[in-house]
DNA sequence: TCATGGGAAGTGAGTACTTACTCACCAGTG
DNA sequence: CACTGGTGAGTAAGTACTCACTTCCCATGA
């Protein structure tokens, strides 16, 4: 029983949360603002109280899903203790992470970049700007240091998140797991591996 | 000037040319058939004659691009010679080279997968099967041989792949370039690298 | 060569339904 | 009481699709 009379504040973050759902399922065109009232429990004219159109809900939508940022915590003290293996399977595991705690944001990333949603940079952005930033800059140091190879930090960068990415597509998008035997463990163990052999100084 | 009167045949696919590039910009829903019947030059009801719904069109079109199936010519020389840097390299190019030559092909996979659509597991396999079939066998003989280290293939097969899809995604749907000195060649001969160096035998 | 018929391509107008949003009013709370 | 949250009914525009008809083209026969 959806209670019926909320603050305009908790209204507003109950709709936001439904709509993020059906969204994040059916991109803008293909949701409707009666679907969305649906799953709220209240009247569609409810929806354009807190809202003024139907645009302006996305909009805070994806506003809300940037505003929760990747926040690199764990792989910090494993960057101060240059324990490369524990940085980059901290990193991957942080992105599958969030992916999994939140099953809207995968999808709402690409439905907005496809729709050419104006905010789509900006929710790329604060999900991947913060883990290139601070890899590529970890991976620069580690070839100075003469650890790796010298090549393209930003490059390398994307190799890695590349590999990470794409399992979170298979998966969340694509509905592919692959044999049994390949958990999330175990696929993040052979990234980190296969990446952190590969930019070895030979 | 559009030409009046088309046989059947070339109006149908003069229909699935200008649908593919719309769909593959606005998704479905977000694509009406006006749009459709303008961008062709023809009235609304003359794409009615030639498919029965809007949903019989967007399976034509996902149809026809899953038809231009992934053919592995150029790397099958590189394996029997074994070599390794010209297959991965040969792979890597020949799947960017087509998302190059097709501007709607990535996006309308990503649309299809997005809307749930009936065909969107048959359009991914078409794109992605064969090179991960004939890279994870490639790898596992090269694991046999005892060039390479004992992983699964396929999840090597998925890590390599996942860097030439992130490349690809970046630059297609997240308009992200990164430096100036990073060709799509330089980016291809890295990825072959990290990978190569990252599987061998150590 | 020309006329005719039939089949297929194509159109303008319209239909029925869908959709985002508004309006006038009601209900709840401090 | 005043303010804010909420509703049922409705509106105007959008959308996929149909209908009744026209046009074109090719094959055939005279």
């Amino acid at each position: 029983m959806v209670k019926a009379r909320l603050s305009g504040q908790e209204r507003r973050r109950q709709i936001i949360e439904a709509a993020a759902d059906l969204f994040s399922r059916k991109g803008f065109r293909g949701t409707t603002t009666r679907q969305v009232a649906e799953a709220v429990g209240v009247c569609e004219a409810t929806l354009f109280k807190h809202f003024a159109t139907k645009e302006e809900l996305y909009a805070a939508i994806i506003e809300a899903k940037a505003q929760t940022q990747e926040i690199l915590t764990g792989a910090v003290p494993a960057a101060r203790a240059g324990d490369d293996a524990g940085v980059l399977r901290t990193l991957a595991r942080e992105m599958i992470a969030r992916v999994k705690a939140d099953p809207t944001l995968m999808r709402l990333l690409f439905f907005s970049a496809l729709e050419g949603h104006v905010l789509s940079d900006m929710f790329f952005r604060s999900r991947f700007q913060q883990v290139e930033d601070f890899l590529s800059r970890y991976l620069g140091e580690r070839m100075a240091a003469g650890a790796f190879r010298t090549v393209d930090p930003i490059q390398a960068t994307w190799n890695f998140i590349g590999m990470v990415a794409y399992h979170l597509l298979l998966r969340e998008l694509f509905g592919r797991k692959g044999p049994a035997h390949l958990t999330t463990e175990r696929a993040v163990e052979e990234m980190v591996s296969v990446f952190l052999q590969g930019v070895r100084r030979p």
